[in-house]
DNA sequence: AACCACATTACAGAAATCTGTAAGGACATA
DNA sequence: TATGTCCTTACAGATTTCTGTAATGTGGTT
């Protein structure tokens, strides 16, 4: 099993979790922590260039920023800048994230070798990725195969997202369309936009925007 | 110190860390976990029937179930039914939730002792959460006395309640007009409702219906 | 090349939103 | 009664939303 473990996660008490499995069930010896991705960064380096090197890397995707000044924001950054330095190290990113088409980006992209989704089952989920991985597997979270149950849920893509959090601040179509342009992100036009809301009329059985809004907050997607 | 904890909480890794912090950095000793409010409840039940009761409740407020999200009062009924049965239990809350007038609303109405937010320094506030308890303090989370001076309230009445709830429902000034009619709800003029939406715009700094509704679903009004 | 499926874009028109102004009613006070 | 304030209501007009149709572009297949 694996002897040494950087955990990079920022909320703490998930933290403790994590490090509680990794040492109580699986007996992982030296585990350390991160409340930072920089600070992740710089005990990898360290443990790096001490030749005694982390073989895994547990580490979430979003972390939040407070007073600190961040270099790397997310867990990706961490991800690309760890593998670029050691690249057998194995990495699992443990998040919230529940997308199918985000969470395969990153086995994809970013090869990552497991991922567990923080939820009710998270512990099992975790020892068995661990194990997974530490047998050379690549392992996929539940959700992600499980696509029978979930697959009700609604495909949104970064635009949507985009697009739906625009609205819930007030913008106009127009504005939106003004925002897109300058951040050169297409499609841009009033039209192409008018097109995706309505299918997300579609998709949550939405009135009109404002009611849209309403049922994408509940749901907890914005 | 406490010797008796039930910890309920469905995220099993932030269960896991409550757990570690409990035991490792407090020294409780006997500590129990729920991952649902109705198995949280069953324990509690057990153990005051077999005149071992617990001496403090650390509970979420929302719990999943079977994937879908239940972000109501489920939290908020187990300490109620709690209290009911053994009205000497501490109870902290320890949640996502960081609206001001949410969390206050567990102090006055459902007289939790303590409350700390999920975040990244939850260890050091619920070390000091659990320790201020025990003496008998209340102990409010840092959040919410730093931005009680900013805590500007609304007054809404019944009927901004009623507009909001039907905005929000994709409902038009037309519909609701019809509707408050009907139920010989004054005024209802569509004018009146304009003025009064209008007049809630101000209030909420929005700039339209849509941005309206994001508002309160953020602040937890609706 | 020819074809098809699909996305983007432009445009148009009916409906709804949002912001004014103005008229009338209710109510209190002098 | 007269006056002023506040609320309700009607209405108007500019803007935005929402839903169509149609033209064009793009990528993949045969």
């Amino acid at each position: 099993m694996f002897t040494k473990v950087l955990v990079a996660e920022d909320y703490e008490i998930a933290n403790q979790g994590i490090i509680r499995i990794l040492n109580d069930e699986i007996g992982i010896a030296t585990i350390h922590e991160a409340k930072y991705c920089d600070d992740a960064y710089l005990k990898f380096r360290k443990a790096y260039n001490e030749q005694q090197p982390f073989q895994l890397l547990i580490t979430d995707l979003s972390f939040r920023e407070d007073h600190k000044v961040q270099t790397r924001t997310s867990g990706i950054e961490l991800i690309e800048d760890v593998r670029k330095t050691q690249t057998d190290i194995k990495v699992i990113v443990y998040s919230q994230e529940n997308r199918p088409d985000k969470i395969n980006m990153l086995f994809d992209k970013h090869k990552i070798d497991g991922y567990v989704c923080k939820g009710q089952n998270a512990v099992k989920e975790l020892i068995a990725c661990v194990e997974g991985v530490y047998n050379n597997n690549t392992v996929f979270p539940p959700e992600l195969t499980n696509t029978s149950a979930d697959n009700l849920m609604v495909h949104l893509d970064d635009l949507d997202i985009i697009l739906l959090e625009e609205l819930a601040q007030g913008y106009t179509k127009k504005e939106i369309r003004i925002k897109l342009k300058k951040q050169k992100i297409t499609p841009n036009s009033e039209s192409s936009i008018d097109k995706r809301v309505s299918r997300l009329f579609d998709d949550f059985k939405a009135k009109n925007t404002t009611h849209l809004v309403a049922i994408v907050k509940d749901l907890g997607i914005l």
